[in-house]
Parts: C-alpha cells; structure tokens; sequence
DNA sequence: GCAAAAGTGTTGGAAATACACCCATGT
DNA sequence: ACATGGGTGTATTTCCAACACTTTTGC
C-alpha cells in the first residue's frame, strides 16, 4: 500500500552523458488517477421552504424510466472542472433561480448500486429558501413543494438522503439562526414559532418562547404590525445578523 | 438540464413486425456515467489518540516527492467496486490493524487542484483510537503520533482537512462519549477529565467534573486503583456503553 | 359581544458554578 | 515529613418549565 496514490516505483533511465540514473516522476500517480479509479460524481440539493405553517421541501420528476412515478431530489453531475460547493449553487440555481442562500455539505452517500446508470458518489447539500420570495418560475419536470411529513419513497436513494439532511437540518436550527432565512424579512413572533414547531415536529410554550427569543435580544421591533388577520394583529421584527454574529456563544458543555 | 443524468433522447427503431416505435433506455445515462463526467475519489482518515496526557494524530510521509517534506493524513483511493465506508474501514485496518472502532464521515474536499495528479475529490472520516491498544507495528512511511497542538503545513489540503475533523471531534466529544474509545478499558477520572481537557483545550473544574459524570450515573467502579503513581492511587472505572445505550438523551433545545 | 390570537410575570425545581479542606500514597 | 494528586459538600446563581389572565383587533 502507498499512500497519496505514488506507486512506489522507480525507471532506470539514460542521462545524456551516458550515465544512468532512478527517477520517480509525478506521472505515475497522473496515470494511476485517471484511469482505473474513477467514479461519476453528483450533487443532490435538499431544498427546504416554509409556507402555510408547513415545512416544504422541492423535489422534481427523475427524467429515468426506472423511476418516473417517484420524486426525486434536486441533483447533477459535478462537472470536472467545477468544484463539488460550484456544483451545488449552479444546481440551486438552475432550479429555483436563486443564489444568495445558505447551503451546507451534509454528507457522501456512495454505496455501489445506488444509481442504476453505474456507480455514481452523490454530495447532499440542504438549503432554505424563503418561499414568499421566490415563487417558483420553472416548473420544469413538476418541481413543486412537498410537504416533508408526507415525503416517501423518493427515487434512489434520494429516501435516505432527504432524511439524513432533515435531521440535520433539526440539529442545526438549534443552535444557529437559520430558521430567520425561510421567513419573509419581517415576520411575527407567531410566524416565528410556527416555523420551529414545524420543523422540530413539537409544540413549545409561547411564553417561554418569546422570553427565549427577546433575551437572545437580536430581534429588532420594525414599528409594524401585521395585517388582514382576522384577530389581534402582532408586531413584527427584523432578525438582526451583525449582532447576531458579533453576540455569538461558542458551543461548550459536555452533555451526552 | 435534466435531472439525474437521463438526456431526454428517443431512438427510432424498427420492431419485429415492421412497425417503429420511440425507445428510452437507461444506455443514455450509463453512456454519461461512465464517460466524461468521472473523477477519481479518494478517502483520508483523521486519526485520534491519546498518549501522555496529550491528544494526537497519526500522521505518514506522503510518497509524493512534491509532499516529500510533509507529512499527510492516511488516505487511498476508493475502488470502484467499494463502498466508501469500506474502504475509510479498509484503510484503518491497512495502516493501524485496527477494526473496532468509532468511524464518522466528516466532509467531502473536493477543489479543483488539491490533487497534484490530476482532479481528486477526498471524502473525510475520523477515528479514535486507543493508543494503549495499539502500539503501531507498522511504521511504513515513518507512520507516528504528532501532538495536535503542533499539526502544520501539512500535506494537499490536509491541514484543512485535519483542522476540519478536529472541530468536529470537539463537538462530538461533547455531545456523544466518544472520548472513552481513547482510554485504555479501565481509567481513571483524572485521566478522563484530561482528555477532556486535551480535546476541548479548556481547564474544567475537578470537583464538578466528578459530579457531571458521576450524575451520568455510566462509570462503573470496577475495585481497583491505579498503581505505580507517586501520589494516592485513584480508583479505576469502567464505561458501561450498554447502560448509555438505554439512557442516552435526545438532544433538544433552542439555544444559539 | 364574541372569537382568536397577542401580550405579559411569577414561581419552583434543576443544573451549573465557585470554592476549601482532609486523605492516601510514594519518596 | 512532605509532596502530589484523590476524594468530598455546600451555598449561590442561573436557567428552564409550568402555568392564567388581560388586551386588541376583525367580524
């Protein structure tokens, strides 16, 4: 076994005066990179959104035969010039014509035959997107809002995948704000709440929740106030980023 | 754009009865899997210890004369007939002889360049091991332990990739007992907390650090005392992972 | 006026922190 | 005897969970 794919080996070679000498030389990995080693690579995009109380994710018609009376992700082959992160914001934009999100790696899927066009690696990627600021134009292949707690037997392994990025997406609305960027700019406390109730799958206490929120102290009172509800309209806020990042806890505590 | 890899193409073709039909078959996608859009994948391994009271990493001398100088991570490609989770697994077994162990997928590096032979994507795995267990035998490629803390200029992008794992080890190490599969079977609390105190870089307080794990209620007293130390002996505990199993908690709470 | 959700405080318990003294062993 | 780290308890504070009534608006 070598390691960094250098077969270790050495050619005798002639030098113009007559002598000889060993070399190693790059070319030994070059060859052995690209030719027998090789897999196709993808990128699955889970897309998540938020609307009419309900956490939504996109998903899309598989052009393949095989699977197409199943729901597949959002996915592509990486070009071989193109980095894995390119890859994923060109599919992100491809799909929804957005490019101003967050998007996060979650993870390698890559067993043999998850793909039945030969062996395909895949890296997902989640994103929110804000579903009021993005009504959807291509529709291409039935791209359209699916409600998650209705997601099921999606094509491949795109099953898998979609539930691996919503664990991770519970996980991770826990402990930054992500949530803020599936809601429009000015959003109520309600709204706010629904959206984690949503996500996390529970209820929680609306008291305790506003007292959690004001004392993290980064959401900023617009002086407005919701309109054309049939009850008493709530103020609504603004999430406040820079102090958001310059406020910011590091994560510490043992706590299995 | 089509969506996983099916160029929507129709052939014409000429059935038995003379009649023609429109054919789609999965030869389409089989033909741009397995043509262009391929690059070779690779797995590189993080691997923790813990010796002297110090956290470490097993490092090796690249076989790479570009790399010659600096050390690099263990890694290898991955066959096209593997998954990539056999092959992290493999790789652990080539260079350690170890098999046993926590194996957690980190990320996948995938730039442009970051492969001297050509284009490379890594997929990252860490693991811990106890170096009590394991004194390494195989020393090919000048394979040994480095302190963390004096990890640098590593290899490719190795250092990002080491600094990536590290964060995450940190993290997990709080979250989940990960850090007893660094301790020889039986320890005790002095060395558990300076692990603790090694992965996290933080000084913890002895006296609640007892009570936080003793409250976990998961050490087991196994009778004896730590023996040949020029002060009095601690006592010696044992992890009980089965009783972790049945108690672990579910990790909620919106806090960031 | 009534339905519906907004807005608001207190209390009790649990957990985290800070902190100081005696004990057992090896030398 | 002394140096070294083991072992222990308490008081304080902070955080979290539980819980009910009044207010504002649309209809």
């Amino acid at each position: 076994m070598s390691n960094n794919f250098y077969e270790t080996e050495y050619e005798t070679i002639l030098t113009n005066n007559g002598s000889s000498k060993h070399v190693k030389t790059l070319k030994i990995i070059q060859s052995e990179v690209q030719s027998i080693n090789r897999v196709a690579l993808s990128v699955d995009c889970v897309i998540f959104g938020f609307d009419e109380n309900k956490l939504k994710v996109l998903l899309i018609r598989s052009d393949l035969k095989k699977y197409q009376s199943k729901w597949s992700l959002l996915g592509d082959l990486v070009n071989p010039e193109e980095d894995i992160e390119e890859a994923a914001y060109r599919i992100l934009l491809d799909r929804t014509g957005m490019d101003d999100l967050y998007l996060e790696q979650v993870h390698a899927f890559g067993h043999i035959n998850r793909h039945p066009g030969g062996r395909v690696v895949t890296i997902a990627y989640y994103s929110l997107i804000n579903v009021q600021h993005h009504k959807l134009k291509k529709l291409d292949n039935e791209l359209h809002w699916h409600d998650v707690a209705e997601v099921k037997d999606l094509a491949f392994d795109h099953q898998e995948i979609f539930e691996t990025c919503y664990k991770r997406l519970q996980k991770r609305v826990q402990e930054h704000p992500l949530g803020f960027s599936l809601l429009p700019n000015k959003f109520s406390l309600r709204e706010l709440q629904n959206l984690y109730e949503a996500i996390l799958g529970i209820k929680l206490d609306r008291r305790n929740f506003r007292k959690k929120f004001f004392a993290m102290d980064f959401l900023v009172d617009v002086g407005e106030i919701e309109t054309n509800v049939p009850h008493r309209p709530g103020k609504l806020y603004q999430f406040d980023y820079d102090k958001y990042e310059r406020m910011k806890k590091k994560w510490s505590g043992i706590d299995f």
